[in-house]
Formats: structure tokens, sequence, C-alpha cells
DNA sequence: ACCGAACCTTTCACCAGCCGGAAAGCTGTT
DNA sequence: AACAGCTTTCCGGCTGGTGAAAGGTTCGGT
């Protein structure tokens, strides 16, 4: 089987330390490699086999992976049930989800929460219209800031260091409409953050249109992205803008309550 | 600040090796104690602070864990990336999650989805009517086998061995119907199997009435069960069992085909 | 049935890297 | 200003981790 990703052997400083080691051995799973045998953690991650043995011993002990019926080993619940406090992810999506169904339930268009992670997104929760489902974000996965509309939103509001790497660094084309241009991206931005909307239009494919407006934390800053997706040709998308806002307003109002509340999810 | 929860100190002999102390340390988060600053995590996972200091800084430079504003720690982001590789929470919950869409949108009642993970089940998804939220089963949390309904589903069709030990171990009582006689209860999970569905009436508090069955895997065993909680007064829940019991079928035969196009989630 | 390959598991002796007490910074508080 | 609590750094002693190698097992091919 050959590899469709680059080996993630890390040669830094700190790599030689037990747990990132063990590190390295969690991080080997991504989406379309979710089993893997001892064999292929090793090779994965570079580390010994020897030393996987035992280290994999030792997660499985605790629950952080377990074996299936086959021998191989995935990602343990116990690993995701303490991920499950990341607040951030499930904190945040908690307190989302009732204004992103709601926004589904009007619209049926698919609907996406993202937050920033270093130079790309993570999408932390979606609904999708079932007979419509393109499976691209998957919930857990990373993706590029330039490209969609929700990735627009927070590359806008992201710190400056972070919005000039992007800029900078190579700006991959999707479509003929993708922003490659670093001057161009850079004023689509400034209107972003003026205006308080993202659209994309057909610049992550030739069929969508995406609508994305900013969710702020409890001390204004900007912590999360909302979008709805829509085929280009279904409608109108500036009919969109503010039922989209209004939304991400919501959440907006509902974390800056719960931060009131102590439990300050950010 | 006193401890809701004992301490989390482990003396087993593995546990001097440096991964079981660093799962040790991100095992300190749970429900309620999401935040935890570097002295917090050294106290409340009994490894001593300089070594927990070192550890911490391994788990937060790979994005395990995460230091907010006020310096505290949190679950990080990246860690919820490869835990929602989990097939059996999160490959369970992308498959069941417009069954369980549909089946709350025709009732309007709380919808859960549990896994049996050891003698307790963890609670992997839920829809819940905002009106009338109860908080008590949070997604990612662990609960009784022998309270609710989905729990006696999931302790009927649980390995001897497991079973046993529950009927051994003490029935906690949370009301005047909660069944606390291992003889009763072994003679409802009995039931249960036979039937098909389990009904849990005002055992977890004198309100709710819970309706659940089983959810199979593509080899046959039981998996995961799915359950409605409904007020005891709102409607009869014999008229509800149907209705859960096709859903929780379609969700099998999703997770079969899902399973014959090489995706297995278990 | 036989053979070979690939994988998993276990052992062992050496030494790299970890452990943890102690003390120095760094806040924020009385 | 003194204090209390938390974070960070340092370093000697030594223990648990390491990786090669060998035995066991499962599989597929001939």
């Amino acid at each position: 089987m050959t590899d469709p990703i680059a080996e993630d052997a890390a040669d830094d400083e700190a790599s030689r330390s037990v747990v990132s080691r063990a590190l390295a051995i969690i991080g080997t799973f991504h989406g379309g490699r979710e089993r893997q045998s001892l064999s292929e953690l090793s090779r994965n991650s570079g580390v010994p086999i020897a030393t996987a043995y035992r280290i994999v011993q030792r997660l499985a002990d605790w629950g952080a992976l377990e074996r299936d019926e086959a021998g191989k080993y995935r990602i343990g619940l116990r690993l995701w049930e303490v991920a499950s406090l990341a607040p951030r992810s499930m904190g945040l999506q908690r307190i989302a989800r009732p204004y992103m169904q709601d926004l589904y339930e009007t619209t049926h268009y698919n609907v996406q929460l993202a937050v920033r992670e270093g130079s790309e997104l993570v999408s932390v929760e979606r609904f999708q219209n079932p007979q419509y489902r393109r499976g691209r974000p998957r919930v857990g996965g990373r993706y590029a800031l330039h490209v969609t509309a929700i990735g627009l939103v927070l590359l806008a509001h992201a710190p400056d260091e972070v919005r000039e790497e992007v800029l900078a660094g190579p700006l991959k084309r999707y479509t003929e409409h993708t922003y490659t241009d670093p001057a161009q991206l850079r004023r689509v931005l400034a209107e972003v953050r003026s205006h308080g909307f993202a659209i994309s239009d057909r610049q992550m494919d030739l069929d969508h249109v995406g609508v994305a407006a900013p969710v702020f934390g409890p001390d204004g800053s900007v912590v999360a992205a909302l979008s709805l997706v829509l085929r280009h040709d279904d409608v109108d998308e500036k009919n969109m803008v503010h039922l989209v806002r209004v939304t991400a307003n919501g959440i907006s109002r509902a974390l800056r309550k719960a931060g009131e509340a102590g439990r300050a999810p950010v």
C-alpha cells in the first residue's frame, strides 16, 4: 500500500522524548488512515518497532488506542472522551449547534462552523443536506484559509503575522476564480473586515458559492466563523448574507452569556 | 477549591513510565474541570510538578494541550482532531446523525446515541429539544448502565462477564422505580433481549420515560443503542417503541452498507 | 502440505534521558 | 514591602527506555 501522504517523520530536538514519540504515533492517524497495525504505526511515525510496541501497549492500556477484531489499532473511545472537553471544538459546538440547526432548517443549505488553527482552518461542526452532500469538509479536517468564505473570514481576522504568512506563501489555485494574487486577496480581506461577511463565489469549485460571517468570543475577538454553502445557480447569495450574519451574532451572544455564567468557551 | 472528585492518583507498576504520566495528566480533565493550571495538573495527576512541567510542555508543543489567555491549560484542538477519527464515536456518529435528526424532527423529543465502554455507557451524540433540556447526559460523559433505557439495552447485550459484574456490584438507586434487585434486573434484561427494546419508566428521575433499541454492527453484534426520552405524562411511550426500533434498524443497515464499502466503523 | 514472507511478541544489557528537590523569577494580594 | 502561589530553570543520581535479535504466529502462494 503506497502512502498518499508523505511520511510523518519528525527530526526535531525534542522528538527524542518518549512523549513526543507517543504523540507522533497517535498523530499518524488521519482521515483515510483510521486503522493501523503496529508495524504501520512504527513505519508511519518513524518510531522503531520495539519502542512503538511498548508505547502502544501503554496507550492501549489507558484507552487512548483500541484493538479491533483484526488486531489493528484505532483511536480509542477514552481519547475521544477527553478530547470532547476541548473548549474550542466541543465547547463551541455545544453552544452553536441549536443556531446552526435553525439556519439549516430554514434554508436546507449546508451549514459549516470552523475555527482557525495556525494558518489553516479546522471544521468543527456542520449540517448537511443529505440529498446533496459534498463529502469535502470533514468534521475534524484541516483546509486552506484563502479559498472558502469561512476561511476568508478567519483569515481576515487572524493576527497580522498569520495573515502575512498566508499572503506570502503560495496560494493554491482551485478554480479560475480562486484568489491567487496577494494584493487582490489583501483587498478582499479588508472588505471582509469592514463589511462583516465574506463571499466565496466558485473559488473552491465551479458549482458552489459560500457566505460566511464571524463569530465573536466574550472578549470581542473572532473565535470562529459560520458559513452557508449553496449552489451558485440556486439563489442570489446576497439574500443569504443577512441570515448568516444574524445567526453568527446569535452564537456570539450565546458565547458571551455562557462566558458570564462562568464556563467560558473560547 | 475542594475537589468534588477523588484524586486520580494511580500507583500501578506501569504508572512510572513517562507515557503513563502523560496520560494521567490529560486524564485529569473531565466535565467541570476543563481548565487547569500547571500546579493543578500536577496535584490532580500525582505527577511531581517539575516532571509535569516538562511533559506538559511537550503536550502543548504538539497541540494536545493549549494555554488560554490566563495561562491555564485546556485540551487542545489538535487532540480533538485525531480523536474525531475514533471509529466508535465519530465514525458511528457520522452515519447515525441523519437518522437521529429525522427521529428528532418527527417527535421533538430528546434523542440519544450511546456505546458501552467497560461497565458504563458513553454518550456519543444527542439531539435535544431546546425548550426542555436536561443538561444531564453530556456528550462524552459516562453514566451507569442499569438506570436508563439506553443503558439497559447495552447491558442486556454486553458480554456475560460485564453483565455479571454490574449485577454483582452495587446498583445505585435514583428513584423508587430504579432496579436495584439483581434478580429483577436479570429478568428485565432477558426481556430486553427477547423483545428487542427497553423501557425505563422514571428510573432515572420521576419525570422521564426512556425508550431504547439496539444498533447492530456489520457482524451482527450490538455496537450502540438509540433512545428517545419523553416526559412520563406526555404520551404513552408504547407508541414510540416502533419508531425507535425502526430508526435503530435504519442505522444498523447504514452501518452494514458502510462496512461493505470498506470503511467499517464498529 | 510445504515454504517463505510479513507481522507480532518477547527478551536483554547498556546507557541516554528522565526524575525531582531546590531555588530563582514572576505575578498579584494584603 | 513582605508575602503567597505559581511557573520556570538547573543539575546530580540512577532508573526505565532503547533497539537488535530471536522465537512464535498467521497468512498467501505454489
